[in-house]
Formats: structure tokens, sequence, C-alpha cells
DNA sequence: TCTCTGGTTAGACGGGCGTCAAGACAGGGT
DNA sequence: ACCCTGTCTTGACGCCCGTCTAACCAGAGA
């Protein structure tokens, strides 16, 4: 958090205090729809899905730009596109340590995603 | 669990076994991305992320298109339009009892998207 | 059967998204 | 200081997506 950060203004998905229940529980607001849906949007990307979970897997919690490119048949420019989709949602973080780019995965807005879409383990049929 | 699994055609999103592990924990292979993402991207328009937790909260399980479409400043064949969206990618399943139709929940593929963006409780910070 | 209501489908339009090539920028090495 | 490597930004192009209006289809009721 040392840099300018997003400046996106992402609400508090990322804090670790949950912003909402269940989808299944409550309906959720048109506000709370607004800002949860970009992140779905940005993992609606099979190659922002991937870059998203070599990230959030990667050793030591970060993965390096250079280690990300070579795994996808697209071009520099599209990768970084991609990441950037990514990190203006909120998900992962950027930060340069000399020559590359590193980057981090932002385990609390999963956290909020994925408590969205929690089901009941036993409901019904 | 060996990654054979992933080689069908297509992933059994609807089943209850779980199709993949957390996003976290391994790289998510490409095959797996393609079939996933596109329900993450269904869920990434607030008014179908919106129309998912209606349906999914509603009483007995599912929806009637009546009840859907007037909360929303949209017209009927837009909101139709969506919902078929919703039932493309396996997240919703209609049905038509007379007159009207209702929409009903997959807790299935819920529970897969949730588990892929499941987070360790307490890892690093 | 005819008609009315509810929901979907077809067609079209504007905006946004994914992709690339080319240029710009940042750091390190010589 | 210069260049070289690595990454991001810019501009452009084509396709897809969200929305609408108009037309079509399925049941219920008379």
């Amino acid at each position: 958090m040392s840099k300018q950060a997003a400046s996106r203004t992402v609400l508090d998905l990322n804090s670790d205090t949950p912003c909402c229940q269940p989808l299944a529980q409550r309906r959720v607001p048109a506000e709370t729809a607004a800002v949860l849906a970009p992140a779905f949007k940005a993992l609606g990307d099979p190659v922002r899905l991937q870059l998203m979970s070599m990230i959030a897997s990667a050793e030591g919690g970060e993965a390096c730009v250079c280690d990300l490119t070579p795994a996808f048949d697209l071009t520099g420019p599209t990768i970084s596109h991609h990441l950037r989709t990514l990190r203006e949602v909120g998900l992962v973080d950027a930060e340069r340590r000399g020559t590359w780019v590193y980057y981090r995965a932002r385990p609390a807005i999963l956290r909020q995603l994925a408590t969205l879409l929690a089901v009941e383990p036993t409901t019904t049929s």
C-alpha cells in the first residue's frame, strides 16, 4: 500500500468484513450488485481466470509477469491489459521491484465473492 | 483426484462432486477455465446478479418471471434475455407451469464456483 | 374456436471488450 | 552516458453484449 494503489475506490471489497450475505439467502440489493458484478465480470474471461489462479497459487503469493506472459499464446500487451482489469476491480495488486513487476492476489475480495456464492450444504433438493 | 477429470469434453458443472480445487491452491487448467469463465461472466452483470439472487433466495426455491420483471426498470424481453443467459450457463433452470414460467436456481454449480473462489481462512496476512 | 395475457424470439443499434502492432517508459548493465 | 531488456500505454479494429421495438408462441377463459 505504498504507491497510489488502484485509485479506483473499490469500496470495502478489500476488507475482511463480509460485505453481504450469501446470494441465496437474501436478495442482493442493486448497489451491492453494481459493485460486485465487475469482479465477476473480470473473472468471466478464461485468460483472466487462469491469470488469477496463477497469481493466487504462486509461490510466495506473488507472480512475475515474466512468468505469466509465456503461459499464454497472447502478446505481452494483451496480458498486461488483462492484468490491469484484474487490478482495477481489486482482485490483484501490482508492485514493481527493479526490472520486473510482481502481481499479488487479494484474498479478501476473493472471500467476499466466495461468501456471496455460498450455498447451504443441505438445501431441500 | 488427478487432472484427468478435466479431460472431459464438458465438465459436469451440475454435479455435486467438486470439479476443481480452489483457485488459490492449484493453477486452474485452460479447459476448466474455459468452462467456468462463462458462469462468472453471466454473473458479471448487475441485473443478472440480482436475478440470480432473487431466484436463489425465493420462497420455495423458485421465482416467477412475473415477479422478476417488475423489479427492474427494463423491458420484458431484456429480462428474458438475461434469464436465458443464466440458463445457458446452467445457473438456473426454467419450467413452464400453466400460464407462468418459473425459474429455479441450481445450487450445484453455485457450489462449484464458491469452491473455486475459496481461500484459506488464515493464509499469511 | 377466438381472444387475451404472459413470455420468448427476431432483428437492430450503440457501446464496450479482447486483441494486436507500435510507441513510450523504467531500470540495469556495460 | 548509452543501450538493452522488460513492461506498460496508446490507438485501432472486429466482435460481442445489453437494450430496445416488433412480432411470434403458449395457455387460460369464455
